[in-house]
DNA sequence: TTGCTCCTCACGTCACGTGAGGTGGC
DNA sequence: TTGCTCCTCACGTCACGTGAGGTGGC
């Protein structure tokens, strides 16, 4: 059942080009030159054939969001998409921190059933 | 000595837009556009004559930066000032409850000399 | 009055999407 | 062979900086 594998890791590389451009509704050659910048980096088969996974479409979405959406140009969606990932980094950062400080909070009454 | 809290408060309308211009070397008009995308917004004199705050022209130069050094178009400077914002608003949530952390460690310790 | 301010309109340049045109290997 | 892929070059459109042109109030 290796296809399962296939399926559930959004990095594995799976669609061509003319499939991922249409899953996003965007021309192949808009994929390339996002590529020739460096906003999105799909893998390649041994002949050369780029291979986008389904985090690579996401990505597709966030680009085209941004462009389409809210006229943001790609110079823009470069800076935006590291502080995005800035930002998410942060949130996972301070969400450990509340729950060390909950943890603490926590030790001067009886200890949790899930503790 | 009223003058001194003029030169002290960052956020006092204090340069008329030709000033403003000079002091980032912009031209006037480009501050007008901006003004009127809601990029910025100096106050104004009764006369209707805008005055920027020091605070104004540091976020031209932040403007400046991304739209000259990076390319990034007005879209998307709008976008990256807003989430700078959160990402500072989110620093400073950050380091309060580090510092919550270590109060609950330090409660194990002697008490420190300057809690 | 002079020099600033206000405003709108218009032009030039550049980024970027889109297409054409020609190639090569599953 | 067909239909894809690869690539580069070029055109059209639009955003945006810059300037002109004309106005009004310190």
């Amino acid at each position: 059942m290796a296809e399962h594998i296939f399926e559930h890791d959004e990095h594995e590389p799976c669609y061509v080009i003319s499939i991922a451009a249409r899953m996003v509704g965007m021309h192949a050659q808009t994929l390339r030159q996002y590529e020739r910048i460096g906003l999105i980096e799909p893998k390649r088969t041994r002949g050369n054939i780029r291979l986008y996974s389904r985090a690579d479409v996401a990505r597709l979405r966030q680009v085209q969001r941004l462009v389409s959406d809210l006229g943001v140009n790609l110079a823009g969606v470069e800076v935006i998409l590291r502080m995005s990932e800035r930002i998410q980094r942060m949130e996972q950062e301070m969400e450990a921190l509340r729950r060390e400080v909950q943890r603490h909070r926590d030790r001067r009454l009886p200890a949790p059933l899930d503790g």
